[in-house]
RNA sequence: GGAGAGGUGGCCGAGUGGUUUAAGGCGGCGGUUUGCUAAAUCGCUGUGUGGUCAAAAGGCUGCACCUAGGGUUCAAAUCCCUACCUCUCCGCCA
């Protein structure tokens, strides 16, 4: 969400990045809200002011034992004016707060408007002596993850790992959390996998999104489609000491996403799952360190690809790409040769006061004294499913086996290879 | 799921219709005292929003805010309704 003032301040700015973010928001109309807003307040309490000094005419006779009934009379007049102004009034203000929620974030200077900038290329891609199967012949091969069974269990594009399969997914998030947890310095933190509508508007998905996402049909929660939402979350409308800053947390769940109108585009195998693992890195910092935190967390979730030693490139979500909270944000791609295709496995971002504005979360300002929004961000540290594809096809080998990536083998057994 | 008790400021806690302008305490900030620390003592203290003045920091002023949203009333922290949350007991349960 953005202030209010600031946006009366910033007119132009405002109005030139939703146009940068190709948005519909009629922003004209808004303003006039706004300022309609503002004269209905101005006119309740005048009115209150006068409501109020009379009430207290009303006391004062009270005590003196004289009778009040002309002052409440008088009173009783303005008292009904105001309730029917507040009617309208009432209209208004829901308006107003619906809109200003749909409002997206202002991007950061920095982002590019035409098209996407891949900004960093790292690793060399693998050069096959035969050609490269694709993850779904070589799972099914192995017999490591049963796609036939998770549709019946579930439906279409869901998984169902099975042994090495299984253990590989297991074995890659404890290798992400001890990863960030030791080496990166995050906290661990295991969320509710389901949350409450509150929750979902800070970080953005509600109200504009709601049908994107899964909801519970007899109660008021809905399936997170990224631990963003619940460790967001976790210090809304709270107060965190300076001194408390940055908060970093690692957190792995469980992600569910509709997909909806995607069929049809990367259906087949891992590549667009219903729902996938995930370690999510999510940060609480001071307004003048985000830029560099957002460096650091971009780091931090490309440690994990190059531990793994897969090839891949950094870019720079242009404005028109970037997610309706966003100010900036990188993506992470790795290469899947089977299907030669870049897979998107990490998004980082930085919001901003965006979501703390939305969710009121603040820190109080040493210096100032003053309570004032702190930033947030979120990076994926990385997702599972895709990467999982990658490192299938990367891995594979002529004989249909996989060999297992040096930094998982410790969390295998010491296992090498996945064998029939 | 059933029965009951609650939700008051950064924290604890008083307050059952009209100086509540939310008592008192803790904490925090500032002053005095002090060789230093501690103690004592005095003062200050939240958030949001509208208007206005100011280059700004901020000042002045109005309104709202006692979990949230409705309602009753001339007037609500206080009465009524609904939701959410917490606690106790019972039931069910991995």
């Amino acid at each position: 969400m953005l202030d209010i003032k600031f946006i009366r301040d910033n007119v132009e700015l405002v109005r030139e990045s939703l146009k940068k973010r190709n948005s519909d928001f009629d922003f004209e109309g808004f303003l006039a809200l706004d300022e309609k807003r503002r004269r209905f307040i101005k006119e309740i309490d005048l009115l209150r002011e006068e409501q109020n000094k009379t009430n207290s005419q009303v006391s004062a006779l009270l005590k003196a034992k004289k009778n009040p009934k002309e002052k409440i009379e008088e009173v009783k007049a303005v008292s009904r004016k105001v309730s029917e102004i507040e009617a309208e009034f009432r209209k208004v203000k829901d308006e107003f707060g619906n809109q200003l929620l749909n409002i997206p974030n202002v991007p950061h200077s920095s982002v590019p408007v035409e098209a996407n900038k891949v900004v960093r290329s790292q690793g060399k891609l693998r050069k096959f002596k035969f050609k490269p199967v694709n993850h779904i012949d070589i799972a099914q091969h192995l017999d490591i993850i049963d796609f036939k069974r998770s549709s019946k269990v579930a439906g279409s594009n869901f998984s169902l790992f099975k042994g090495a399969g299984a253990r590989i997914n297991r074995a890659l998030i404890n290798f992400m959390l001890d990863l960030h947890t030791k080496k990166h310095g995050y906290t661990e933190v295991f969320p509710p996998f389901l949350v409450n509508r509150a929750s979902m508007t800070t970080t953005g998905q509600l109200p504009k999104f709601e049908e994107d996402m899964y909801k519970l049909k007899h109660d008021d929660y809905f399936l997170i489609p990224t631990a963003e939402v619940p460790v967001t979350n976790v210090y809304r409308d709270e107060v965190l000491d300076e001194k408390q800053l940055p908060v970093c947390f690692a957190s792995y769940t469980a992600c569910f996403r509709r997909e909806s109108g995607s069929y049809g585009k990367d259906t087949r195998g891992l590549v667009r799952v219903h729902q996938f693992d995930k370690v999510e890195l999510v940060k609480f910092v001071k307004p003048q360190d985000s830029y560099k935190e957002l460096d650091k967390l971009l780091a931090d979730a490309c440690k994990v690809i190059e531990l793994l030693e897969i090839p891949y490139r950094v870019a720079v979500l242009s404005t028109q790409e970037m997610s309706f909270a966003a100010a900036k944000c990188y993506d992470i791609e790795i290469y899947a040769p089977g299907i030669d295709k870049w897979l998107e496995v990490a998004s980082c971002s930085n919001f901003g006061d965006f979501q703390a504005r939305r969710g009121n979360i603040r820190y109080k300002d040493k210096k100032t004294g003053k309570n004032a929004f702190l930033h947030t961000l979120n990076g994926s540290g990385v997702a599972l499913a895709r990467l999982i594809v990658s490192i299938i096809e990367n891995y594979q080998e002529k004989d249909g086996s996989i060999t297992i990536p040096k930094v998982l083998r410790g969390y295998l057994d010491g296992k090498r290879r996945i064998t029939k």
